[in-house]
DNA sequence: GTATCTGCAAAACATTTGCAATTCT
DNA sequence: AGAATTGCAAATGTTTTGCAGATAC
């Protein structure tokens, strides 16, 4: 669905140089809109590149969080997920499956007086529940 | 705040047997609205209570979780939260002095095609940024 | 005296770190 | 060569687990 090309280019617009790795593993979250954890994305990636290390993808991971190339989403403890959509938008965790949904959402404006003067730079909004399939 | 007595109440409503760590743990939460992690709950009960283990900590949130008396608020990796208010409602993380406060908030249900037929059982919504103190 | 509750120590994981090895220019 | 990238192995920190000991009814 991308090219390697495309791929180059939008790490050399973030400032972050394209490396092999760091197309590859762009490339997949770009094709895998899974919210893949570090462990899913080593796993798949390995078997095309067996010689990557699962430190590697960590390291990767840091710099395109720091270079705002994917987002970290928290859902629960014990499996940060990565999304290559930047944009704010809701997540639904299956408690079934463990599948995550998007979900398009507008936020809110909050109560202005309990956070009177903050600076507001993330906003995330996740449901949990069960899907269509594990009702 | 909260008597020994209105504790043990609340505990038995909820089919939980008042063993004294549980009254402890749940007066702390109840009357210390600070989204509290494992190790600060520990750390301050332990300075009463000297013989209390961090099993006891775990086990008994586990219990409470289960029997819906508090609610896990997660933020980030790495630090699980809890909280005596089990209603929906936001949460906001300083990202420098780490506090996390509260906000009231609507949650909006889903309207698009992307969740039919979804069984929503949890909504949680969290912000980050700088709080007031800290901008 | 039988259930439940608690606590220790070890295990299990995900993530981070230090540093050496490799690769790229 | 020099700088950036990668990888191994150890360390870290949180949470879980197994089981033994203590406590409660």
């Amino acid at each position: 669905m991308y090219t390697v090309e495309d791929i180059k280019q939008r790490l050399q617009d973030k400032g972050v140089s394209p490396s092999n790795y760091r197309i590859k593993i762009l490339k997949y979250l770009l094709e895998n809109k899974n919210h893949a954890t570090v462990d899913k994305i080593y796993t798949d990636l390995k078997a095309d590149m067996p010689t990557m290390s699962k430190t590697t993808v960590y390291n990767t991971l840091e710099i395109f969080i720091h270079n705002n190339i994917v987002q970290v989403i928290t859902i629960e403890e014990g499996e940060t997920r990565y999304d290559a959509d930047t944009s704010t938008h809701g997540h639904f965790k299956c408690t079934v499956c463990g599948e995550v949904y998007d979900f398009d959402v507008t936020l809110p404006n909050i109560d202005t007086e309990s956070l009177k003067d903050f600076e507001i730079e993330e906003k995330h909004i996740y449901y949990k529940g069960r899907c269509n399939k594990c009702k």
